[in-house]
Parts: C-alpha cells; structure tokens; sequence
RNA sequence: AGUCUCUUAGCUCAGUUGGUAGAGCAUUACCUUGACAAGGUAGGGGUCAGCAGUUCGAGUCUGCUAGAGACUACCA
C-alpha cells in the first residue's frame, strides 16, 4: 500500500465523523461490559446564538480527548451536548429581525407570537453550533442532545423554583437591582461589568439649609439623581455639620424640603463629609433610607428618561440630557460651586455595554444563606477540586463566602416565565401549572407574572435536568433502557422480567466526573450548579473543574469583534487542519492564558505530516500476511519477549515506548495536557522517527517480518495514545494498518466496527522499562552524535566515508562491537576499528563521550587550525562546568549536608569531566 | 482599595516536592541520503524583571521594588 506523499486533513476529516456518529460509537450504550466504569461530562452549553469560537474549540478539545482516552480505556463514556437558550441575546435577534423584516416592535405582535418567532429563530439558526462541533469532532452522543427550554428541563425549572419557594429560599422583594435601561430588564451582579472612564465628572452642589443663609455642599457623579434626594446625611462625630443635623433643606429645583440626618455610613474624611441620600437610585443611600424612615422617590422611567416625579421641567428627558440641565440649572441659582474631573468607573450592561442604573425594583430573587451553605460545605473538602488549583480553589471560597442574593427575574419574553401568578388583589400564588396555582387561589381568575428567570436559572439544573431529572414527584425519573433489554422487549422474549429495572442516566452519570470551563463562569454557573444538584439530588454535581485559560488574540488583547483580533475556528481547521488545531490547543498550559500565533499551529501540521510520511514509510514495507497475523496477537509482552526484539534499538524502544505510555497516562489523570502533547510530540518525532525508524530502515526494507511486525506495533501503540487529541488522522492512518481490526478493539466493543477510537488506549508496563537498554543506547547515540558533529564542524562531505576509531573499556567495546552497522550507518562511517587505545595518526580529528574515546583520520581533510579551535571550545565548555562542580564539591557543608546520593552523582559527573577534558586536552596536545 | 497571577533565548511558551536552564519558530553552516524540504545533520543564542533574605545550594521558597494582567468590593 501506498500513502499519499503528504497528509491531507480534509479527506480524512470528510471521511470518518458520519460514520462513527451513525455507528452509535459516541453513546455509551455501545460499550457491551454490563460492569464498565462510567465517566460522564456534561458540555457547557454554548448559547444557541453563538458560532464556534476558539474558547469553545479549547474547551471542546480537552472534553473530546478525555471522552475518547477514557472511551479507549475501556469505561462507559458519556459527553452530553447541549444548548442554552441565551434569555437576552436571542430575544434581542428576534426583535432586530422583527425590525428589519417588519418594522414592528415585539409589543405589535403580543408575547405569545414572539415565542413563536423565538422558537422558529431557534429552530433555523440554533444549529449553527452544533453543525461546527461535528466538524471538530466532537465524540459527544447526540441522541442525548439538550436544549433548556425542552420541555422536561423547562418542568424541572418549573419544579425548581415552586420548592425553593416552598421553602422560602425564592423571595419576591423591593431592591435596588442594575437596570440596563436598553434591555429593558434587571441583571445579576455578574451580569454587570465595569468599564473606567476618565471623562468622569464630579459635581459639587450647594443645597441651602432652611432657616438660615448656609448651605451644604454635597458631590455626585448623578447630579440628576438629586431630584430623587430624600436626606443628606453627615456624620455624627462631624464637628462641621453636628449643629445642622435635624434641620432641613429645600432642595432646589423641586417644591420639597429634606432632613439633615446623621449615619455612620457616612465617612467624614471623604469629599465634603456630607452625602445627598437618594434610597430609590444607589444601594448604599437604599440602606440608609431604611434606617433613617425616608421616603423611596423613583425618579426615572424603565428607558432611562425622567418621570413626573422628578418635576414638570424634567420629565421625559433622557438621563444624560437631565443630568446636563440640572448643573445648568444649579449654575443659574448660584449653587453650583464647582466641576472636577474625576476618573470613574462605571457598571455597564455585559452584552450591551449600555451604563446601567441602579434603582429600585419589584424583584425575584433567590436567598443565598443556604444555598452557600450547601457549596461552601462542599468547598471545604475540595469538591469541587480545581485545575490548577491556584488560584480558583480559594477564589471560589471567598467568593461563595461573601455572596450576596440572586436576582433571578428578567423583563423579557424569551425564557422560562415565572411560575407565579396573581389575583385580582395582588395575591401571590406559585405552582408548577396555572391549573395547580388555580386551586391553591380557590379557583380564582389568575395573571401570571410576566417576567422570565434568568437564563442562569435553568443552567444551574443542566448537571442534572439533562438526565432525566424533572421533579415531578409522583412520575420519579424516566428510566432509559439499555440496547439490550429494549432488544429483549422487540423480540418480545415473553419470560424476561418485565421489572428489571435499568438504572436510568440520571443514577448511572451523576455525579459527572469533570466539569470544563472558563474562569467567568465560575461564579455564574459552576458553583449555582454544585449548590442546585446538592439540593435537588443530594449529590456532587462534578467532582473537578478544569478551568480553562483564555485564548488572545495575536495582540495580547482578549478576542473581540470591535477589536477586530479574533481568529476563527473554522478557519484554522481549513488552514492547517482540525487535528493540528486540536493538538495545538491542547498544548497549552492548563489553565494559562496565550497569545494566539499560527506558528503554533503550524508546527503541529508539521506533526501530523511527519505522522502519516512514518507511517508512509510502515506501509510501504508491510503488505505482508505475516505481519498482519501476528499483528492482532500483539501486546507489548509479546513483542518484548520475542527473541527477534533483544537487539539493542528495539529494548531500548519497547521501553521508550512503554514510559511514553505511563507518563502519557498520568498526564492526563492530573489533565495535565501540554504535557501529554509534549511527551507524545517528543517519543514520536525524536526517538521513534529519528533514531528507531532511522535504524531499523533496512531491516523494513528489506521486509524483515519481525522487524516490520514490530513497528508496525509501535506505530499501532503510538497511533492510539494521539487519538484522543488527533481523532482524524489517527483513524485514517490506523484503519490502513495491517491487521487492524475489531478485534484490537478494548474488550467493551468487540462487536463494533473497527475504529482506532474503540481500540485499546496503551496503559504502558513498567515491566518493560529497560533501564540498560536506555543506558546503552544512549552511549551510542553519543558516539554516533559526537561522530557527526566531527564530520559537520571539519566541513566534510558526506559523500567521503572515513573510519572510525574507538577505544573504551572492555564491556562498552563489546556494546560498540554489537552496534557496529548501526554506528556505521548513522555515522556514515565506512569502518569502525574499536580497541583499547586509539592508535591514528596525527591527523585525525577527536572527541570523547562518557564511555568512549573517538578518533577520525582524516589525511589531507582535516584542517588543524579549526580542529584546535574545535577541541578548545569543547575544553572550555567542560570546564566550565567542572569549575562549577569543584567549587561544590570543595564546599564542606554541601558535601555534609546535601544528600549522599546528590554528593556522589556530582562526583561521577566531575571524575567523567576530568577525564574528558584531560583527553581532550591531550588530543589538543598531540595536534601540535 | 483588597486578593491573586504573571515577568525565562529574537518571538510564542514549558519548567510538578530547591540540586548541571528546555521546546517550537526564527537564525548560522551543510545536505535533492529511497517516509517526510511541512524534511535531515551539526551549531549559535539565556547573570530565568530588579534588589535583599533563607539555604551548602534559588528560575523554583520569603520580603520589597518596577512593569503587565485577572478577579472582588467600593467610588457620595
């Protein structure tokens, strides 16, 4: 068989993801062990608005190779797909689209024909995303694809919210709440972000005192939320203010006059000591009108514009506008005494970036004591367990530690509407249906609350709404099947029990084993669904968080489309492939944030290339019954124990390939990825291609069996660790191996079609580690390197073969002696004499390894001038570091202090450097 | 303001209980060697941001300084 010259990513990515999804090997029923080991992943589902960018890809990929390294081992895998239904974002496509289109706004069509627009924009857009991960990759099982608003998750959601009402964890109350006045709706604290303004501007204003000629002269960056003033507020320990507190002040601009008060909120050392008190528009002035009895003035209309109670001449007017006519207006009564700039941070809306006000608002909200309680209790023993662990451990508790209550209800249309509806009297009533609210009301006619959850709401359930769990408490969990007891049912087998009951999802993948994520989701989502599941099914939700770092665009700067920095998927994919893409992804420190470069990227195309063109070389080689036979009957036992395998290239790489495997294995145990990636890069490209593929090529070409069995098993073995990371390549390349088969396959999917992603994932075998093997091998590949660098630094062709000379100790001369044609070919030497002492002439050119001493004639070649120069830079290296070591050495306290062993490694290093720089140092001698 | 992270070769980044500084790319020289020029061979290049400390020994631990960044809170 022969393989194109270079690989092709996208025919072997057009060739094998429809068939793996049709073939069921993604879902866990395809595993036929009735005693497998589940391990479970529940995908963050991206919103059903968005397009696959590199954060999902990052993602996607470290979900994707634990899901197939841990398929191949053999366990009962389930990766659950899903979307979210993004509250804000899609409804606001709907309305753009209803704008464009029609030219209607969602009031002109009623709320129940904007779902209908809603669900029809889902059902053609929603997709999107789904689409792209296919083309990733994905190995997630579709069949148990989730939406949040399916209609057992929106059941849950229902259930959810009447028994955390039940029992008084969900509240309806007046706060003040971060109102995004485009939106239209109120936010969560972690739906606000903040952006620094240097054009800020802080306002003084004179409010003149009842009674008397003085005024008090209070800050603001809102002048027009004055017109909301009920108080200002001073210290009490004030001395400059302690005889005004009680008095009041005639607030300009409006009819109404306002107490002077004193509260501790107040810190005397800051501005002018004295605050203007507005309890409907800032959350600190809200507490203290609490304490102090003041009346809440709402000021402003749900766009940002002002309402009737902020005066004739100020109603209807947009925020900003107002804010500007009230310093005017200050400035015409003489009381304003002066604008200072000032640098300011302001709360915006996360999707809108529109400035958000603060005011008072008729909310849901869930109570958190408890809800913490259940987290921070699970925290404290490190569940979830994060990676890394620093900083997110202790971020995570300090977080929970100082959580604040939950604003759930959104002003939108899209989303799960609140199950709580109202009678003619304002009376509250919450239930699951209108019907159950309907009776608990004494079957009065009832109004539901028109407000949504936040999309959060629902997510926080998705650990456990996606298997099943909806709540109803008569129905208990649907129970899924298994393949088999259906098949048992189709054949209508009368006699089986018709009882057994097969644990459904829910009691068979939760908890999930990992969860993987972005640091800003941790709060919003991570922990919501640690203390939903806690409460809802008394278990973990996951027991680890990968979080992930946060992909740069080439700038150092976060992604963004008004950057303009951002780089697509899709379009690496083409460019340089899915594989290389995945790989490169997932050689990024967990965790660590990274500038994006192609270079990257393209290095691991590279990667793949050098992957098919060895495998190329395999196969070219190997049409040959017999490799094929004894290829399905391999193991690494086998292979090592076989007599052909006890030269010293092929110990040495079984027992390369071996701790390969072993450290791969753990890598990931500890999702330690880079790390995998790097050790796999370095097997493959370095020992295997460059050293193992380099020595054996004859003996290949030549069609040796054995030797050709043997690769072929290596490059089987390596093929299946890069699996989890380069699905396409791997398959193509494996499937063309001789012998592949099913029956390679773990044991779980014997019955399945042969696909490397169902063959065994190679766990290594310490009992293969060969040490000596290493330790020879090594040896020779120093000569053959020191050899080499002879022929490079003289400048001689390598079309002049020359002779090696040797001189060693007895046992590394039979070592020499035994891998004579291997230095011979790698060396491009002619002859090797190997003795106890070198015996050349003057003319040669020398170097010395740990175990050999080397010399190459080279009459009328060798140039003396840039042999010395060689030899001299070679001393002055060694001694270097022997000056180094001596120092330590000559250091008492280091030799009585460190470690024994640490003592005599660095005297075995300083006797082998003497002795090299001593044969160094005679070789330049004798040149003289 | 508080908490935390980062600063290692020209560039992008690894470096897991403190014990001779690594990779990829770039760069230099040579090589159309029967898998691969998306390749091979051999090189060059770093006082690990700075200062101080602990230690026989610090990229690694502690403190401070300077830059960069993240998060949380507040900002009258």
């Amino acid at each position: 068989m022969e393989l194109a010259k270079a690989y092709d990513p996208k025919s072997a990515e057009e060739n094998h993801y429809k068939r793996w999804e049709e073939s069921g090997f993604f879902a866990p029923e395809i595993n036929q062990n009735p005693n497998a080991v589940k391990y479970s992943i529940v995908i963050p589902p991206p919103n059903v608005t968005g397009s696959l960018h590199m954060g999902h890809a990052l993602q996607h990929t470290i979900m994707d190779a634990l899901t197939r390294w841990k398929r191949m081992q053999g366990y009962r895998t389930l990766w659950l797909p899903g979307t979210d239904h993004a509250g804000i974002s899609v409804q606001r496509k709907v309305v753009e689209q209803l704008k464009k289109d029609e030219h209607k706004k969602p009031l002109d069509i009623g709320r129940e024909e904007f779902g209908k627009r809603a669900w029809a924009w889902k059902e053609q857009y929603g997709n999107t995303i789904t689409e792209q991960m296919r083309r990733e990759g994905a190995s997630v099982d579709w069949s148990r694809q989730r939406f949040t608003m399916d209609a057992d998750l929106s059941l849950a959601v229902r259930n959810v919210f009447c028994k955390l009402y039940e029992e008084g964890w969900i509240y309806r109350g007046l706060r003040i709440v971060n109102w995004c006045p485009k939106d239209k709706t109120v936010l969560s604290d972690l739906e606000v972000k903040e952006e620094t303004r240097k054009d800020g501007k802080l306002t003084y204003l004179k409010y003149p005192v009842v009674g008397t000629d003085l005024t008090i002269t209070v800050a603001t960056t809102r002048p027009e939320t004055m017109l909301g003033d009920t108080a200002v507020a001073v210290n009490a320990g004030d001395e400059r203010y302690k005889h005004l507190i009680g008095k009041m002040i005639a607030l300009p601009l409006t009819e109404r006059e306002i107490p002077i008060i004193a509260d501790d909120y107040v810190d005397a050392e800051f501005g002018t000591g004295a605050v203007k008190i507005t309890p409907a528009h800032d959350p600190n002035d809200y507490l203290v009108g609490e304490r102090h009895n003041l009346e809440q003035l709402l000021v402003m209309n749900e766009d940002a514009t002002m309402n009737s109670l902020a005066g004739p001449e100020f109603e209807g007017l947009d925020r900003f506008v107002a804010r500007a006519k009230v310093v005017e207006e200050f400035e015409k009564l003489g009381l304003l005494e002066k604008v200072e700039d000032y640098e300011i941070t302001l709360p915006v809306c996360e999707r809108c970036k529109t400035i958000v006000e603060p005011i008072l608002s008729d909310q849901w909200f869930v109570k958190m004591d408890e809800m913490r309680d259940l987290a921070l209790e699970m925290a404290k023993e490190n569940v979830p367990h994060f990676s890394p662990e620093v900083p997110h451990q202790k971020v995570y508790t300090n977080w929970l530690e100082n959580l604040k209550d939950w604003t759930i209800s959104r002003q939108l249309w899209w989303g799960h509407q609140i199950p709580a509806w109202y009678d003619a009297d304002g009376n509250v009533f919450v239930a699951a249906t209108e019907e159950e609210a309907k009776g608990k009301s004494g079957g009065n006619d009832l109004k539901q609350d028109q407000d949504v959850l936040d999309t959060w709401f629902s997510s926080g359930l998705w650990a456990f709404s996606t298997f099943g769990w909806t709540g109803e408490r008569s129905a208990d969990t649907p129970v899924r099947m298994s393949a088999e007891h259906e098949n048992d049912l189709a054949a209508g087998s009368g006699d089986a029990d018709k009882s057994v009951r097969t644990p459904s999802d829910l009691e068979t993948f939760l908890p999930t084993d990992v969860l993987v994520t972005g640091r800003d989701i941790i709060f919003l989502w991570v922990s919501r669904m640690m203390m939903l599941t806690k409460k809802f099914v008394g278990k973990r939700a996951f027991d680890d968080v990968v979080v992930t770092g946060t992909v740069l665009g080439k700038d150092g700067k976060p992604m963004s489309k008004t950057r303009g920095n951002g780089v697509d998927p899709l379009e690496m994919f083409d460019k340089f492939g899915v594989d290389a893409t995945r790989i490169y992804l997932a050689s990024i420190a967990t965790g660590a944030d990274i500038k994006w470069n192609d270079v990257g990227v393209e290095t691991y195309r590279n990667f793949a290339n050098k992957i098919w063109n060895a495998t190329r070389f395999c196969l070219m080689n190997a049409d040959n019954s017999d490799a094929n036979a004894s290829l399905t009957e391999f193991d690494g036992q086998h292979v090592a124990n076989d007599p052909a395998s006890h030269a010293l290239a092929d110990r040495w790489i079984i027992s390369r390939v071996s701790k390969t495997a072993v450290a791969v294995n753990k890598a990931l145990d500890t999702y330690q990825f880079h790390e995998a990636v790097s050790l796999l890069y370095h097997f493959f490209w370095d020992d295997f291609c460059d050293w193992y593929i380099e020595l054996k090529k004859d003996e290949i070409t030549a069609g040796d069996v054995a030797a050709t069995t043997r690769i072929i098993w290596i490059l089987d073995t390596s093929l299946r660790m890069l699996h989890p990371f380069m699905p396409y390549l791997t398959e193509e390349l494996w499937l063309k191996l001789p012998g592949s088969s099913a029956e390679l396959h773990n044991a779980a999917y014997r019955e399945a079609d042969a696909s490397i992603m169902l063959a065994d994932f190679p766990l290594g075998d310490v009992k293969l580690f060969d040490e000596a093997a290493e330790k020879e091998m090594s040896a020779v590949i120093d000569v053959i390197k020191k050899v080499r660098n002879i022929r490079a630094e003289m400048n001689i062709s390598t079309a002049i073969k020359f002779t090696v000379h040797i001189a060693a100790l007895p046992e590394m001369q039979s070592l020499f002696e035994a891998n004579k044609a291997q230095i011979l070919k790698l060396a491009k030497a002619e002859n090797l004499i190997i003795s106890d002492e070198l015996d050349v002439p003057r003319a040669s050119a020398k170097a010395v390894t740990n175990d050999a001493r080397i010399a190459v004639p080279l009459e009328g070649l060798i140039d003396f001038e840039v042999e010395r120069t060689r030899l001299a830079n070679q001393i002055t290296k060694l001694t270097e570091e022997k000056t180094r070591l001596d120092g330590q050495l000559s250091n008492a306290n280091f030799v009585d202090r460190a470690p024994a062993e640490k003592v005599q490694e660095l005297r075995d290093r300083q006797a082998e450097l003497l002795h090299q720089i001593e044969t160094l140092n005679n070789n330049l001698e004798a040149l003289n």
